[in-house]
DNA sequence: CGTTAGATTCTCT
DNA sequence: GAGAATCTAACGC
């Protein structure tokens, strides 16, 4: 199979996110290589897009997204996650896909190591589940997907299955626009939530009448 | 299998 | 200071 250029990256996230379905994601790491075969992905696009984390413009943290695409964007969210996503467009413009779910199909023990008390279809099934059952972690934001270093794609062999579509999960603006793709009936598709808004529970300030 | 509630650190305003 | 592209445990069927 074989491996996906940069000139496939340099798309729009909303042409190259359902084209990743079916991908096969390649991590080579000192535990040895895990496949993950690509079974849902979201769209984020640049700077019309107030989901996207590039919406308010470059900062520290979004910075990878503004490069050159077939790029690695890391980030940290809720206190204890990391999620991964592929940079896309031209350099200079901003938009990128996020990995929400895959199937590991190599590497299973190590991807079972990663993730002790899981069950084998709930291994990658969540973008910040996926990550760690990969191994990816702060320290690869940025890494070259192009380069045959350790994170590698290869282009599926064919499209034997049925995309399906439909709004983001978690996200609470721009909820009606589509940009989440997945493959319908697989199994580690995670079902979908709808943004829901938190409540802390804050004893120390007015617990009103 | 489904839904619901709590956890916990970084980032930008 | 408030909110975040989420996960896990717990409970009910």
């Amino acid at each position: 199979m074989p491996v996906v250029p940069r000139s496939f990256f340099a798309r729009s996230a909303e042409d190259v996110a359902p084209d990743l379905l079916g991908c096969l994601l390649v991590r080579e790491s000192a535990e040895g290589r895990r496949i993950l075969r690509i079974t849902e992905v979201e769209a984020y696009s640049g700077p019309l897009d107030p989901a996207s984390h590039g919406y308010r413009g470059k900062t520290p943290r979004n910075a990878v997204m503004f490069g050159p695409p077939g790029h690695l964007y890391v980030y940290f969210t809720y206190g204890m996650h990391f999620c991964i996503n592929f940079v896309c467009s031209p350099e200079g413009e901003c938009s990128a896909v996020l990995i929400r779910a895959g199937e590991i199909v190599e590497g299973i023990e190590a991807a079972r190591g990663a993730r002790p008390g899981s069950s084998d279809r709930d291994l990658a099934r969540g973008p910040a589940r996926l990550t760690k059952a990969l191994g990816l972690y702060r320290e690869d934001n940025g890494l070259d997907l192009c380069d045959g270093g350790p994170l590698t794609v290869l282009q599926r062999a064919s499209a034997d299955f049925t995309i399906a579509t439909g709004p983001r999960v978690g996200v609470s603006s721009a909820a009606e626009v589509p940009w989440r793709y997945w493959i319908e009936g697989d199994p580690t598709v995670s079902a979908y939530k709808a943004h829901k808004p938190k409540v802390r529970k804050n004893a120390s300030s007015a617990t009103a009448s």
